[in-house]
DNA sequence: TTGAAAGCGCTAACAT
DNA sequence: ATGTTAGCGCTTTCAA
């Protein structure tokens, strides 16, 4: 049974209120009563019970950040960096993990949303806005980040993945690839709808055809991906990914097969970290700014929590493609 | 301002005592009563505040699970597992991150040890239990893993960090190398230390100085090393590194500067997960079993939890050595 | 089958 | 300069 408020006024002979008072440096207090209340705290081994305090004053001092994958690099350098901004303000950082689940997102919405925490910066796994809106108590701040979603009314801070992608295809097709392969993943979220969306627009806006180059794979990180093997036929000259997992499956599958990445056949890759990232090959990469992201997330939350009246924002950062002759300026 | 359940029960002409069962399904409630307070709770958008529930029954539900370096795969693996095992039983993840900082994880677990959370899972930054003692209620729960602490009294699950490096430099003084670099970093964690004695001991069993091959690098993931020029040195034949960060990294330094680990020089990296790893170059691994280490603590947290008499256990899970030979059966 | 009311630990308004 | 006390939203005991 941990020690109470009430414990610790006893033992040093006063209020209560005088030890809140001391406690919280929330109106004066005598020097030697000070003194006293502060031996007893620490003789008593003291500490106030924070879900109690939450409880009385409705502040938690907690964000929350709801992200889909959490063992992905491009989410926890995010994570780093909201944190970083956020714990400068004296704000904690909750994490959930859905893993790609609407149902935990929902879940875990439910519970935080009422009382628990300040606010929430979502990856979301939801492809509309409208079931979340439900849960979700009006004016509770909330940032929406790297995903866009259906009838979204709030802060939402977006990577454009459309025109990275679409100067890595470009730059592949200068180069006289024609039979360029496309990864993608069989969800419909809107990150990976862009993508594969650039990835056809500037092959068809070149007259190439790709109804037999888009292959599926599997959407978590940590997860092979099968059915790589048409990868390896032999017109296919070229392969683009939509994410960093992929880039690594996939290198790793071609490797596997004998045919090396830059030499034998040409990629474009992701970097989506400034982590320290093993590609040898020299390929291609398209670099997403994951920590500027998280920064300015982190930024328009505490924004949005001190100001509710703000404008809706809706920020998109780019993202660049680093051509393979290029990679030493990284 | 949310609703309470007071506004539920008024609204559905019954006392707050009925909702409250109606909600947790605590007592028989007529279905007629029943249904009238469902409808409120849906027509109000009621959801109960779980801070207040918290602070009233003192069970929260929730872990917190402290990491040094959240951007690490081979934390971010434990915590996937973690988060499995727990959210199978109905507990929540808090986390937090404290790069490494032992102020840090002091401040997060004072908050969070008083009536916040119901369990620790640790991966500390301190080397030694005593300063952590005074923070930490008697009876909560706490497991640390991964790092072991002088006079550390409670739940311990570590890797064996010892002989599967052993293992690894006996596997290249056996391939002929007298001069194997070791990469390490200045801080004083057991592993840290452990690893760095295994290589030390290895080297020293064969007869082998070790004098002018230890380099120290910087410990966080993010950060990259500098001062690695000396691994160019051409006596050098062999690097071991204490860490898949420390890997990537000197992988890479070797690469830019024209050495092809694998071919020009030999090496011994880190597999920290089972996350796909892009090591292009055919070295030799340690593979660290982060997800096994995630689901033992999770579970024996559970444990103790429900039993709290338990005799304290010591767990120490295997890594292993895979020669580069053997890659080929990860 | 349901209601009334105590009380969890704390903060803060009010009182002195 | 400090004490008294109401009350945050909820669960649960006791009473009916």
């Amino acid at each position: 049974m941990p020690t109470s408020i009430r414990e610790v006024a006893r033992h040093a002979g006063v209020s209560i209120a005088t030890v809140s008072h001391v406690i919280n440096n929330t109106r004066y207090v005598k020097e030697e009563t000070r003194k006293k209340v502060q031996d007893s705290i620490e003789q008593l081994g003291y500490c106030p019970n924070a879900i109690a305090r939450s409880f009385k004053t409705g502040r938690h001092n907690l964000i929350a950040f709801i992200t889909p994958d959490i063992a992905n690099p491009f989410y926890s350098a995010m994570i780093e960096e909201v944190e970083a901004v956020i714990s400068a303000k004296g704000y904690r950082l909750l994490i959930c993990n859905t893993k790609e689940d609407a149902v935990k997102e929902a879940d875990a919405l439910r519970v935080l949303a009422n009382g628990v925490v300040d606010g929430f910066i979502i990856a979301s796994a939801f492809l509309s806005y409208d079931p979340i809106a439900k849960m979700l108590p009006a004016n509770l701040p909330v940032i929406f980040v790297d995903r866009s979603l259906e009838n979204n009314p709030c802060d939402t801070l977006l990577i454009d993945n459309y025109h990275a992608l679409q100067k890595g295809i470009e730059y592949l097709i200068h180069q006289g690839h024609t039979h360029i392969a496309y990864i993608t993943v069989k969800n419909q979220l809107s990150t990976v709808i862009e993508r594969r969306a650039a990835y056809e627009d500037t092959m068809a806006s070149h007259h190439l055809p790709t109804d037999d180059l888009v292959f599926i794979a599997n959407p978590l990180s940590s997860l092979f991906s099968d059915n790589l093997a048409p990868l390896l036929r032999e017109d296919i000259t070229a392969i683009a990914v939509p994410n960093a997992c992929l880039s690594t499956e996939v290198l790793t599958f071609l490797e596997e097969h004998g045919r090396i990445p830059g030499k034998d056949i040409e990629a474009i890759g992701y970097k989506e970290s400034n982590q320290p990232q093993y590609i040898n090959p020299s390929i291609s990469l398209i670099s997403q700014p994951a920590e500027a992201l998280g920064r300015a997330a982190g930024h328009q939350l505490l924004e949005r929590m001190s100001n509710p009246d703000l404008p809706t924002c809706r920020t998109i950062l780019s993202a660049t493609f680093i051509p393979k002759t290029d990679r030493h300026k990284i």
